[in-house]
DNA sequence: TCCCTCATGTAAGTAGTTACATGATTTC
DNA sequence: GAAATCATGTAACTACTTACATGAGGGA
C-alpha cells in the first residue's frame, strides 16, 4: 500500500525522497505517516522492481536522488487505484485511495465512491444495531467514556459518509468545512 | 499501550481472552483491532509478570481461562492513564486512553482532557496554517482529492475538539450524536 | 556561529496481521 | 446435521517506528 502512495507522488514529476515524504506529510500526514525508516528501502526496492527511475545528481556537495515511476510503475499504480473496494484488504486505507483517486477517469472516479459509500452505510446500520443495545439508565462512570468512544465512532462515520457524498457530487471542498449544509 | 487496554477490561472482572476481545471490538473496535494472534500471546506474557492471574476452569469438556488485573496490575494501569497526555508517544492512542478514562478521579480526569483539548487546538492551528496557503484557483482533479483528503482530516480535527469539549463538560452522550448543539 | 531545514540512509526493535490448527457448544 | 459462534492458541510474515549516523546549505 505504502509503495503505491510513493508511486502516486511521482507519477508526473521527479522528485527526491525528502521531496516525497513532504508531500505525504502535508497531504494525508495527519491520519497516515511515512518515516524515512519506510520510505528509503522501500524507493530502493522499487527501482529495483523496475517500477521506478532513479537519476542522480550533484548539486554543489550535496548528492541528491530523483525518482520517478516508469510505465511499469504507473500501470501498477493505475490497476491497484482502479480496483474495486475491498473492505477487507483496504479498511484503513480508503482515505489514501481517496487521496489519489484524482488519477482516475470520472467514471471510475464515481463507481469506486459509491463502492465505497455502500460499505460504510452498511457499517454505520452495524453501529446502529450495537447502539440500539446500549443500556441507557443507570451508567457508570465507567459506562459514560465507553459509550462516548462509541458514539466518536459513529459520528466519525457519519462525517466520512457526509465527505464522500460531498466529493461524489463534486462540490466545492469549502462548502464542506462550513458544515452548514443541508441534511440528506 | 496494548497491554494496558487489555489490562482495562479486567480491572473489576475475570474475564476469558475471548471475552476481552469481544469487548475491546464493541468498544473501540472501530479504531483499534484486537486479533488473537496479539491477544493471547500479551495475556501470557501479563501473568508472567504478575501483572495478571489466571484461573483455569472446565466447563464441560472445555478448557476456559480466566483472567484478572492483579494489585500490581492495577497499579501498573492507573500509572499509565494518570500520566500527563505525551503527544510524542500517545498519538495514535488518545482514544483508548479516554475510552477508559471512568477509571480516573474526577479531578484528574478533567486534567487531563484539559491538556488534550490544548494539543488538539494546536494542531488544529497548524492545519489552518497550512490551509491558508492553498492555492484556490486553476484547480486540477488531482488537486480536488488531495485537498479533500486535508479537508476530511481539518473536519475530523475540529469534531474531535468538540466531543472533547462534550464530555468534559459530562453532557449527555446522546446530545453529541444528534450534532445540533449550538457552537462554542 | 549556531540552528534549522534539507537530504540520505541503516539497525534494531515493536506492533500487528494473516493464516492456520483444534475442538466444543449452540442454534437453526 | 450443518452452520455459526465460542474458545484457545501458534508461526510466519509484514509493516512501521525509533534512534542513530552523517553531512550540506541557508539564514539569523
Amino acid at each position: 500500500m505504502f509503495d503505491y502512495l510513493v508511486m502516486g507522488m511521482i507519477l508526473h514529476e521527479e522528485l527526491t525522497g525528502y521531496d516525497i515524504r513532504k508531500r505525504i506529510e502535508m497531504g494525508v500526514g495527519h491520519l497516515y505517516k511515512a518515516s524515512p525508516g519506510q520510505l528509503y528501502p522501500a524507493l530502493k526496492k522499487l527501482t529495483g522492481k523496475g517500477l521506478l527511475t532513479l537519476r542522480e545528481q550533484m548539486q554543489g556537495k550535496r548528492q541528491k536522488k530523483y525518482y520517478q515511476a516508469t510505465e511499469a510503475g504507473k500501470a501498477a499504480f493505475l490497476a491497484w487505484l482502479s480496483a474495486p473496494y475491498d473492505p477487507h484488504a483496504d479498511a484503513d486505507h480508503y482515505l489514501v485511495k481517496i487521496f489519489l483517486l484524482g488519477e482516475l477517469p470520472q467514471d471510475l472516479r464515481r463507481q469506486r465512491l459509491g463502492e465505497y459509500e455502500g460499505i460504510l452505510r452498511g457499517q454505520l446500520q452495524g453501529l446502529d444495531a450495537i447502539e440500539k443495545q446500549l443500556p441507557t439508565e443507570n451508567l457508570s462512570d465507567r459506562n459514560y467514556y465507553e459509550f462516548a468512544s462509541f458514539y466518536y465512532g459513529y459520528q466519525t462515520l457519519q462525517i466520512m459518509l457526509r465527505w464522500i457524498g460531498h466529493i461524489r457530487a463534486e462540490k466545492p471542498l469549502s462548502a464542506f468545512l462550513q458544515g452548514k449544509e443541508e441534511e440528506k
